[in-house]
DNA sequence: CTACAACCTCTAGCCACTACAGCTTCAAGA
DNA sequence: TCTTGAAGCTGTAGTGGCTAGAGGTTGTAG
């Protein structure tokens, strides 16, 4: 009694590159250009050079999805999929990169908090329908009162 | 009796590109580019087909520049230049699209705000030097446990 | 055996610049 | 007037992280 084929293809060893990328969440494009660009390993082969991925290949993959998901760049990852392949693993390194991109983050956020202030000022002036015979979003743009004191 | 050369320059009424980059902060290849991409539209030439700037050209990229530092996308400044030099202005088109991009500044706001949160959990545990074996920042993302649940 | 989805490679496009190569022009000092 | 060197010019390619499409091949269910 072997398992009907659908649930085979679940549980399958080796899957094709849509498998893959309905299991991890990653586009097949995007898987392709994760392997052109060195973060995944080329995989095997079937006779008519479809590409067949085996477990490994999904831990990595996932591995990538979730470093993405928390926004780390390429390269990050790339060092961190190095790291996590050492034996002896330099955790400091590891820690350095995040604690890195979580600055960045901050920092992004940050300024985008002031952005939005800004906006929302802007914005609620317009939108109060004060009788300005101006626009208040055009006014704001045109205006240099904000950056006449840093130089320009 | 004339002005100095140093001060005439500050107050010609025509200028080359460097020194419309100087007063304006926006790098001499972006004003190129701006040219190139039709948001500034071309200026006049010196004999030997230099680009030389008047007041109105220093007036509307002070106004890219301001809504570029706002976060606007070129396309939106591009429909805000247009309102802007539409005699009775649409008041309402320019905030909508105000008003739209300030969601999406609330929006990325709110993602980095998660994302920082998860990221600072990863760091602080990594960092407070447990005993663990492995690196936390590594098993974080190796790690199926947040994803499991959404499906993959 | 046929139909058709899924796969393949390769190239170009997205955004908003940025950088470079290889040239010409401008302006100040001698 | 001549020389030097900064500043200007055009055109092309690169950045990051994909995404989309053309035009062909392979895998598989019925």
């Amino acid at each position: 009694m072997r398992p009907a084929k659908a649930l085979a293809k679940s549980l399958e060893r080796v899957v094709p590159i849509g498998t893959l990328a309905e299991r991890t969440g990653v586009k097949v494009e995007t898987i392709r250009y994760y392997e052109q660009v060195g973060l995944l390993p080329e995989p095997e082969r079937s006779e008519g050079n479809q590409r067949r991925y085996g477990r490994a290949h999904v831990e990595r993959l996932a591995f990538i999805k979730h470093g993405r998901d928390l926004g780390f760049a390429v390269e990050s990852i790339r060092t961190l999929l190095r790291l996590s392949d050492t034996p002896g693993m330099a955790c400091d390194e590891a820690h350095a990169i995040a604690a890195e991109h979580l600055e960045e983050v901050r920092d992004k956020i940050a300024r985008l908090r002031s952005l939005e202030a800004e906006l929302a000022r802007i914005a609620t002036v317009c939108s109060g329908g004060v009788a300005a015979s101006d626009c208040a979003v055009i006014e704001a743009l045109a205006d240099h009162s904000h950056c006449e004191h840093h130089g320009h």
